[in-house]
RNA sequence: GGGCGGAUAGCUCAGUAGGGAGAGCACUGGUUUUACAAGCCAGGGGUCACAGGUUCAAGCCCUGUUCCGCCCA
């Protein structure tokens, strides 16, 4: 592409996003300025692994504000000469994308049953070919410097041969098991669920009372309470505390299960509470942990009482077949009917439901594969106390502390077709478990052909605990490993640092003997204006790709950007992108502005002692040196917000409104001399710094601008990004820019509270202090005409003050207004008035330290001689204005 | 029950050396000035949740209270 793609000198009145976004991304991808070369130095390379979406995603606003950060890193250090590595992929998703292929093959009419496992996988590849990149399509739209040449997904043949890998090391190792236990079922998935997929809600319910008869007593029984009666169904036991009197003479006799007759024993542990519900306890050891676990202590009969559906199993007799809802109202009713129920109280307790679908979960005993996570948590809770890792903001150190400290072991098998199928499988002749990293043909030990492989596949999680290492090659000793593991941050949210981040510390130190990642900044969660989350339901989505149609990527990127303090929260609005919106057209119009006026410009031809660098310019250019110093100081502690906030500032405040409407003298009416040329170099150098920094929040609209002003080389994501001096360089400068500023300032003060409007050109009569302020004022008159727009100025150290003139005071200067005919004495006797209120306000107030004689005495020289100076300044500005109030008064 | 975070302008939030309360948006008044009305100029607005303590000095440090949010059990 042609750098010159409009006229020279000349850019469209209004930017358009949409032309210039996708031109530009195409422009990178075909330069390949994305992708990591290889490199020796390795303290000179910097890689982010992306956290992958899952293929099942759409782009949305907690995505774009993730991938943004991370652009916004990686941009950054590609620009300071780093050789960076953003490394993007998939993730297949287990659950989410077997629900959403099950739902199209029902379209069809069918289950994935009719189809059979090796059809429905078939289907399930073919879903994820035709959309599973989606979501990348759409980060390409964010603006992503990703490199795409490094794209994984989770079940690529790479990735699937590292997931075998650790699953036969860690078997061989005894870190994984199998197990009879009590998961987290969901009947709606059918599929055991980890801990921590399961979400803990409070919900109302009732509990029961029931009677239990007993043997071997006539007319005596024992009540139990239960929030779940259909349970009683597979009822072992009764349980009471050891120690509760009540329940003594009852240990060791047998209790008898209302409706189905079956003995219970009675037994004594301490788990149970003697003062919840009635204190006894029916037990039902294969559909509660705490049962589960009571069960083992008292060698009790397991009884399991459902379907993997969730429906009542032939267990159950005569209520066999039944729903959970329905099976709870059925029992309840024969215990009704046969006057077994004493009670029914209103109780809420917290209920788990599964965090993919929201269904009820229900505690189900079965075989599982497990992880034994204690060995593994613990290299992984010292790298972070010896910051070998750190959280960004800090605090989360704690969460994750808190978690690995009391973790459990984590059950990985998960009950369905869609994933890496668990590498294990059994001889059917002597049972022998066959774990290898080659498929078996026959078993090891009696050379019996009739294996089977386990059915079940692996929690996406286990592939995705590797994906910091297992997407650079691993188990292979590839380069990439080599050069760019561990990675230096990991960017992701809050609530995925049990199911992600922990599980990737684990894993890094166990198969590659260093942490993952160097930092993890947590990035904070986008909640609507409101404070409340985003949801379909609630109609409250901001979609990062209507934000980009309407407003572009850059506008979102910043307003993201501007948003992202260390919070766990943060609250997005269209009024907020609209800001930002709004400044990608002011940086727009400046550089139509200095466009216009750098015509036959040529910043590269020009030597350094040509320029006559004036007050002005290098007032901004200190500014600038200390715009980039800060921003780049943000961004190395990632205070996004601050950084974004920085260039804001400056561009806005600084640039347009101050240097650009000062040069305007020079550009409009000067010939071409150095002065001329100066300020051209300067407006160009100004800018092209500002577009430098602002790239990597706003890479479009920076380097549409940057091709259309004078510049070298291939794009400006390539340039570097600026060194600045440490120490400020503008103090004396900026004393008498503030100077300058200040009488326009009160020029343009009195007009607008005197009710001229500022373009009607007035008088002013200076009354200055010293000769330093008089040749300062005088020296940039022309200035001070043109910004607060003025006819006549008469700057001296013995003027009288005309009559009938509004006055203005800043600091030991007098700034008069003759309005002979405008001047309205009330409305400047009154506009004086408040003014010297005000100072009198704050002498108050300095007074009162000055006279404390603690202050005085223990508080440090500087800061006194600060409050004494202040003093006699205001002291100063007061007596002015009594002066003045008394002459007007006496008109 | 255990832990974490928060309370500063009408709203959303900065304030990371204890020493003059800030920004953006919103609001008010003025302004069509040749980059920009998505703009320009000017302005109003705060008992920094409450109570106590440390200090010459507290939005900031300490203790307690109230309220809000989140995580874990």
């Amino acid at each position: 592409m042609k750098n010159q793609q409009y006229k020279q000198n000349s850019l469209p009145s209004v930017y358009n996003p949409k032309t210039a976004e996708s031109r530009w991304y195409q422009y990178w991808l075909d330069n390949n300025l994305f992708q990591v070369k290889s490199n020796e130095k390795r303290e000179r390379n910097y890689s982010i692994v992306m956290p992958p979406p899952n293929i099942t995603g759409s782009l949305h606003i907690g995505h774009a504000l993730n991938n943004t950060l991370q652009d916004i890193v990686i941009r950054w250090k590609r620009m300071q000469r780093y050789n960076v590595l953003w490394l993007p992929g998939t993730d297949h998703a287990g659950i989410a994308t077997q629900n959403v292929v099950e739902r199209v093959i029902a379209e069809e009419g069918k289950s994935r049953y009719d189809l059979g496992r090796e059809k429905f996988v078939e289907r399930a590849w073919q879903w994820r070919d035709e959309y599973g990149s989606n979501i990348l399509n759409q980060l390409k739209k964010m603006g992503c410097s990703c490199d795409w040449s490094r794209l994984r997904f989770t079940l690529d043949e790479g990735l699937s041969k590292a997931v075998r890998k650790v699953f036969v090391t860690l078997f061989k190792e005894g870190l994984i098991y199998r197990s009879n236990y009590v998961v987290n079922w969901c009947p709606r998935c059918q599929t055991a669920l980890a801990d921590i997929e399961v979400e803990q809600r409070e919900e109302k319910s009732k509990l029961y009372h029931i009677k239990y008869p007993l043997k071997d007593f006539t007319d005596e029984y024992i009540v139990v309470a239960t929030t779940r009666p259909e349970t009683m169904l597979g009822d072992t036991a009764v349980a009471v505390n050891p120690k509760d009197q009540r329940y003594q003479k009852y240990v060791g006799k047998i209790a008898i299960l209302p409706l189905v007759g079956r003995g219970l024993p009675i037994v004594a542990d301490k788990y149970v509470d003697p003062e919840f519900g009635t204190g006894a306890v029916k037990i039902t050891p294969a559909h509660d942990l705490n049962d589960f676990e009571l069960g083992k202590r008292h060698s009790l009969k397991e009884i399991n009482i459902l379907n993997d559906d969730g429906t009542t199993n032939k267990e159950t007799g005569k209520y066999a077949n039944l729903s959970i809802e329905q099976a709870r109202e059925v029992v309840l009713e024969d215990l009704k009917a046969e006057d077994y129920l004493v009670k029914t109280e209103d109780y809420s307790h917290s209920l788990g439901h599964c965090y993919r679908c929201d269904t009820v979960i229900e505690p189900y005993l079965s075989q599982q594969w497990f992880v034994k996570m204690k060995d593994l948590a613990l290299p992984a809770i010292k790298a972070v106390q010896n910051k070998e890792t750190n959280f960004i903001p800090g605090r989360w150190s704690k969460v994750y502390f808190e978690w690995m400290r009391g973790i459990k072991d984590w059950c990985i098998s998960r009950q369905l077709w869609w994933g890496h199928r668990v590498p294990v499988w059994y001889c059917r002749d002597c049972n022998e478990y066959i774990v290898e990293m080659e498929d078996p043909e026959e078993c090891p030990k009696c050379h019996s052909k009739s294996i089977v492989q386990d059915k079940d596949v692996l929690d996406t999680w286990f592939s995705s605990a590797l994906w910091p290492f297992s997407t650079m090659g691993w188990p292979e000793e590839t380069s990439d490993l080599a050069e760019f593991y561990p990675t230096n941050l990991l960017v992701t949210g809050f609530d995925i640092i049990f199911f992600w981040v922990a599980r990737m510390m684990m894993m890094g130190l166990k198969f590659m003997g260093e942490v993952p990642f160097k930092e993890v900044f947590i990035n904070p969660l986008i909640k609507d204006i409101e404070g409340k989350k985003m949801s379909k339901s609630r109609g409250n989505v901001i979609d990062p790709l209507v934000v980009i149609e309407q407003y572009g990527a850059d506008a979102l990127r910043m307003t993201l950007a501007s948003l992202t303090i260390q919070a766990n929260y943060i609250r997005l609005s269209t009024e907020k992108i609209e800001t930002f919106r709004n400044f990608t057209n002011k940086i727009w119009n400046v550089a139509r502005f200095a466009l216009a006026n750098l015509s036959d410009f040529d910043p590269y031809s020009l030597k350094e002692e040509e320029f006559e660098f004036n007050l002005f310019d290098k007032w901004i250019l200190a500014h600038l040196n200390d715009c980039i110093k800060i921003v780049t100081e943000y961004l190395g502690k990632y205070q996004f917000s601050e950084a974004a906030m920085a260039i804001y500032d400056f561009t806005w405040n600084y640039f347009c409104d101050w240097y650009v409407e000062l040069i305007k003298e020079t550009l409009y009416k000067e010939e071409n001399g150095a002065r001329k040329k100066t300020v051209q170099y300067v407006l160009w150098y100004v800018l092209e710094h500002i577009l430098r920094i602002l790239h990597p929040f706003m890479p479009f609209i920076t380097e549409e601008i940057w091709q259309n002003i004078p510049h070298q080389g291939l794009s400006i994501s390539t340039k570097d990004w600026p060194d600045f001096k440490r120490k400020s360089s503008r103090t004396d400068i900026e004393e008498k820019v503030i100077v300058i500023q200040g009488v326009i300032k009160v020029i343009r003060n009195i007009k607008a509270e005197m009710n001229i409007p500022l373009t009607k050109t007035v008088d002013a009569h200076i009354k200055v202090v010293g000769n330093e302020k008089e040749r300062l004022l005088k020296e940039h008159q022309s200035y001070l005409k043109s910004l607060a727009h003025l006819n006549f100025i008469l700057i001296g150290k013995t003027l009288e003050k005309p009559e009938y003139s509004a006055i203005g005071v800043l600091e030991d200067i007098e700034i008069y207004i003759p309005l002979k005919d405008i001047i309205d004495i009330e409305v400047e006797i009154s506009r004086l008035e408040k003014k010297l209120s005000k100072i009198e306000k704050e002498i108050i107030i300095i007074n009162k330290k000055l006279n404390n004689v603690d202050f005085i005495e223990k508080a440090p020289a500087s800061v006194i001689d600060k409050e004494k100076e202040k003093m006699l300044e205001l002291a100063d500005i007061r007596d002015r204005i009594c002066t003045n109030l008394k002459t007007i008064k006496a008109v």
